[in-house]
Formats: C-alpha cells, structure tokens, sequence
RNA sequence: GAUCCCAUAGCUCAGUUGGAUAGAGCGACGGUUUCCUAAACCGUAGGCCGCAGGUUCGAUUCCUGCUGGGAUCACCA
C-alpha cells in the first residue's frame, strides 16, 4: 500500500484545450464541506481508554441502574474535589429525584475497588478519587511498556488523507503550511491509533498554466540551472506580457494543448517543471520530516476524464448550462462543471477522479481533505455529486477546512500571481531559516560545550517546532495572522516550551546515571510518589490515549497540542518544587523515591515524544 | 443578495455530545536561581463569554433573530 516516494509520472491524457490561465498563484487545494459536517462523537464509556475514567462511570452505573454510557464523566473543577467527577443527572431523571440525593446514594454505597479509592457526593456530583499507586503503575506501564497500551488502538481501517497539495513551479509559501502541517499531524494520529495511513500529495501539475511555463521557456530561455525561482517569474512575466498582448494567451493554450497531445518538446519542458519544484519541495518536507505515501498530481488523472464523464452521463445527471457540461445538484445554486464550454475538463472532474481512484486502490473508511476554507462550496458539491452517483462511500469523504493565513491582515495566498509583490508572500524556507538562526544564537549562549553540529542540529529541529506548533495551536477553522514574533516564539504556550520541557526530562534522566527499568523495583517504588504536583503528572498522563482518539477523530490537532502543554506545565510545576526543597527533586537522597520519580519523568519523557512526533515536532534531549 | 465560518481578559487563544467558582500564554506589576537547564516557576491585576429572545432544573456551549469581521457564490485551481 505504501509508495516509494517520488514523482509519479504522468502520461498527458487526451485531449481537451485547457481552460483559461490563473490560479496559479493558489494552492490546488483549499476547502470546507458544510454539506458533510463531521461532528466529533464521543465514544460511549466502554470505549474510554482511560481505565478510572471508565471506572467511575461504570460505578455508578452499577448502583444507580443508568447505563455507563449514557454518563460522562469530566474533571472536577478543582483538584482537591477528586479525580474524577460524575454528574448523577441522567440517574436522577429516571429515578425521579433530584441529583444531590442520587450523588450522596451513590457515593454512600461506594465500596473501595482496585482502580477507585473513594466517592464523594458534592452536590449533584459524585467525585471519585483514584487508587494513586494503581495509577502511577499504569502510567508508567502504559509510557514505559511495548507502548501498545497507552493509546487505544483500531484494526484493519483506512484512511486517505490528502494534504498539503501544491501548485508546481512555485515556491511552497507560508499559506501551505497549514493544510500541510495539519494534514501530517492527522496522518500521524491516525497511524498511532493503528489505522492504515495512505497521505497523499495532489500536486497542482495540469492545467494551461504550465502551458505559460512552457511558452515562458521557449521566449526566454533562462540561462543557468532551472529553480523555483526563475519558474515563478517567467509564469508572472509571462501574465504580465499577456496583458500587452492577448496572443500569448492562445500561445500558452497551444502549448499545453502540445502537452495534452504528448507533444515530446512540451513534454520534456514539463517535466522539467515538475522535477525541479519538487526538488524544492522536497527539502522542505524534509525539513518537517514529511513522508508522502503518495505523490500523485492531477496529471495522473487527465486519462480518467471521459472516463467519469462518460459514467455520469451514462447515470442521467449531466446537462448543458450556459453552453458548459454540469450536474445539477438538487438544492444547489449552482451545479458543478464537469467541462467548460471550450470542452476543457476542470478540477472538480479530476477530483472525482481521484476520489473514485482512492477508493478503488483503497477502499477507505475516511477519506480526508486538508484544504483552506475558502474551498468549501466546491468539496460540497463534490461529495454530493459522488452521493448521486450512487457511491455510498461518499459520506466517507470528509473535508477537513481551514482558516486563512493573513499577513498584517491581508490575505496571502493570492489568486493572481503575477500581482503578488515579494512583500505578500512570506517564503516557508525563510521562516525557517528565521526561527533557526534566532535559536542557534540562544543555544550558543546558554550551552557553550554544543559543538557547532549539534548546535545546528538542535537549531533545526526548535525552530522547525516553533513554526509548526504556532500553526496547530489554534483551531482548524480560525484564520491565521502571521506575526513574526509569535511565529517564532520560544516561551509560553510554544513549540520550544514542550520540547524544553522534554529536554528537561532527559537532562535529569541523563543525570541520574542510570536507565529506568519497568521491573518490580521500578513498580514497587512508585508507591512512594503521590504529593500532589506529582499526582497531577501523572493523571494527566492517564488522559493521553483518549486525547488523541479524540484529536484524531475530530481532525483538530490543537486538540493534542493543548494538551502537551497541560502535560508540560503540569511536569514544569512538578520539577521546579525541588527549587526550594531538595527532598522534592527528582534526584533526592532517598534511593527508593528517586527510583520512584525517575519512572514518572521516563513516562513524561516519553509522552511528550510521542505527543510531539503526532505533531511533527522533534524532541531534542539537549536545548 | 444567498450560503458558510468566526465573536470569551488589553492582545493571541483554550474551554471534553449543556453542569460545580469560565482557564492558559503574551503584555503589565511584584516575587523565585549557593538548588536536577530561568526557553522555567509562583503571586497580583484584568470578564455582561458580541446583543436580544427561546429551549432547559441549569446555556460560553443547543435553536432563532440581530450586529460586527472574514470567506465563497460556474466555465480558475
């Protein structure tokens, strides 16, 4: 199922004089469905990971005859209140009394089992402290083990996620970044949940702006090697010579016409196109350290057209509008264009394409698409066509939207191009390269022993998690603002905070002098953790499994994200109280605790490496 | 004009199918380092959860309307 990373080469289908220019300056993709919202469902109670969570429902299922399932259960406002809480409201409902006398016979019937250690009724609530030791055994257990049991884990599902999807020929800007961080995060929840992950580039490979390209080469050949670059500003001198003369259009027409056609010298030139973006590319996926298990362009669709033509029309739904070949959507405005009236065929044809390829080579139970908001309309349309069709698995296909990104409040990604000053787009690669030199200056200051390559290494690695964490922090439908400063942040809520964070566990693990070992030592020395900045590392650790779940589920990482930084600041709280006493530290004189909170920080350690790989975010041992 | 998204502290944002005294970060002010890394931690100040109705025992959360901001509305992708 997983392919060899590269371009896959694409033959010109048939036909088709290509419709006219622009868009280039887009990405291919972007969009929302609000025809399929995909409202996030909890899972019942017997799904919940989390094993007291589950326990405190369960018991007070079992002594009010309320289905666990029909309960939630959800954090006491304060901590000295309990663990766990459970509103007794459903229990009063069907009893007829009111919450407060239900919580108080609940918590007064509550016997003491291995995972709960008490009941108290508070109100309309029953507030269920945990067993402590049987938690840090988990705990540790779950972080420190095979690592099977700490998140919940699914068999034999799909998901196909398209993401990131650039246009060739241009610079990958900062407006790809979300769809593209999004989408990997995604990808990688899902794969940590067990699903089978197929995360696809469509790249933006077709259409009669690469006719511009190719028409720009053959007036100006430029000298020297081919780059991004030198594309990009043949493609916008390209439109700009266009508004002079009107010709050129017809000449780029003909060009692409040349490419459709197989047309060798077309040909070469596009693929020159192709190869030499994706060189570019490449280094920034790498750079986020971004697998794609399928790159396969809208190029690799243009032979399926008359195909999905030919279907819909064999189904009845196609008609004729203002001269363009349509389906109608019942309930819509407007229909979706299958071909113009030039008999160009449109994206929306190759993305039914695609969707029926995916399913076809897959046989998805999600299939997802990370594209910006503005798209919304076209995706609607899009499924609600496949639904017509009569492909059930159309109501897999979800559209997972985002906001814009403006930069000092405008919008960035620009539909024409050729009008886009330098100063509206803000390259990915030098954002990059902004935050790393910002952190290696830091790093050089504060540890002087850093030879420079782990200086740079360390550099990379920050400054990549600092652009990537802005980006995830917020949610999905928020737009975006791209400031600098908080782009590049170090402190508070950030990408460098966590990974901090987890440079202070492995430094104090490094210190030790020794590895912590899951054995009955390790487990039996849990027994002396439990002060309460302790205990609430730990039952936030619990919360692990069932957060991703619910991350993965929903498509919003800055579910995941918030909450690695609910575990770092708890862990920060934790460490910094053996500041002032030493008996606090982790590194203590009695061997025995020390063994103990060596194991709790490993499990830190270890969920926020984990946390921050579904991210994209590295986790240094050094900062 | 139609449709969709958004509105919570000065700013940027969280808030788990409706529940207990609405939380972080930044900024402001004040503290913490002979001590496991101060990219940290603690404290103080700061709120009509846009407005008005409705449903409910209970609404920041769900529904309707309104205001304000953004997006989309066919032969571009």
């Amino acid at each position: 199922m997983r392919r060899v990373l590269g371009i896959t080469h694409k033959r010109p289908g048939s036909i088709q004089p290509p419709g006219f220019p622009s868009g280039f300056g887009r990405s291919t993709r972007g969009g929302a469905c609000a025809a399929h919202p995909r409202e996030y469902i909890p899972p019942p109670m017997a799904d919940v990971h989390n094993p007291f969570a589950r326990a405190a429902a369960e018991a007070v299922a079992a002594a009010t005859g309320v289905p666990a399932s029909e309960l939630t259960v959800t954090a006491p406002p304060r901590p000295e209140l309990g663990d766990f809480a459970v509103g007794c409201f459903p229990a009063a409902r069907a009893a007829g009394q009111p919450p407060p006398a239900i919580a108080a016979r609940v918590a007064a019937a509550f016997q003491p089992t291995a995972l709960l250690a008490s009941a108290t009724a508070t109100g309309p609530f029953v507030n269920f402290k945990v067993d402590r030791a049987a938690a840090f055994r988990w705990v540790v257990d779950a972080t420190l083990g095979d690592g099977a049991s700490l998140v919940p884990r699914v068999t034999d599902r799909t998901v196909c996620i398209d993401y990131s999807s650039p246009n060739i020929s241009k610079h990958l800007a900062y407006h790809h970044i979300r769809s593209t961080v999004i989408g990997h995060a995604l990808a990688q929840l899902h794969r940590e949940l067990g699903w089978r992950v197929v995360g696809i580039n469509h790249l933006g490979d077709w259409g009669t702006t690469h006719g511009m390209v190719i028409a720009a080469l053959q007036k100006w050949p430029p000298e020297g090697p081919l780059d991004v670059t030198t594309l990009n500003a043949l493609y916008v001198r390209y439109r700009e010579a266009i508004k002079e003369d009107p010709s050129l259009a017809d000449e780029a027409r003909a060009w692409f016409k040349k490419l459709e056609d197989g047309d060798p010298q077309a040909r070469a030139l596009w693929e020159k196109q192709r190869e030499v973006s994706w060189a570019e590319f490449a280094q920034v996926y790498d750079e986020l350290g971004i697998r794609f298990d399928e790159i396969r362009g809208e190029s690799a669709y243009e032979a399926d057209m008359p195909g999905v033509i030919e279907m819909l029309q064999a189904k009845g739904l196609t008609s004729i509008s203002e001269g363009a070949l349509v389906v109608e959507i019942p309930g819509e405005k407007t229909p979706l264009l299958l071909k113009t009236k030039d008999g160009t065929t449109l994206y929306a044809t190759r993305d039914l394409a695609a969707a029926q390829y995916r399913w076809n080579t897959y046989h998805f139970d999600r299939s997802l698409y990370v594209v910006d908001r503005g798209q919304g309309l076209h995706f609607k349309q899009l499924f609600k066509v496949l639904e017509m069709a009569g492909f059930d698995w159309a109501t897999r296909c979800e559209h997972v939207p985002f906001g814009l990104v403006r930069l000092g409040g405008k919008k960035t990604s620009t539909r024409a191009g050729a009008g886009a000053g330098k100063q509206d787009v803000v390259l990915l690669r030098e954002v990059f390269r902004e935050a790393q030199a910002g952190i290696r200056d830091r790093l050089r200051e504060s540890n002087t022993d850093l030879s420079d390559d782990a200086v740079d290494a360390i550099a990379r690695t920050v400054g990549v998690g600092a652009v990537v964490f802005a980006n995830l922090a917020p949610q999905r439908d928020r737009d975006f603002d791209f400031e600098w400063d908080k782009v590049l942040s170090t402190e508070g809520d950030s990408g460098p905070y966590l990974q901090y964070s987890h440079a202070r566990c492995a430094s104090i693990l490094r210190k030790s002098g020794t590895s912590v070992v899951l054995d009955d030592a390790t487990r039996a020395a849990l027994a002396r953790l439990g002060h309460d900045a302790e205990w609430a590392v730990a039952k936030r650790v619990l919360d692990f499994g069932d957060t991703v779940a619910r991350s993965a589920a929903s498509c919003e990482p800055h579910i995941l994200a918030h909450y690695l930084l609910d575990l770092a600041g708890d862990f920060s709280r934790w460490y910094t109280a053996g500041n002032g006493d030493a008996s606090l530290r982790v590194l203590c004189e009695d061997a025995e605790t020390r063994r103990g909170r060596l194991a709790l920080t490993a499990a830190v350690r270890t969920a926020l490496a984990r946390g921050l790989a579904l991210l994209g975010l590295g986790a240094p041992d050094v900062m």
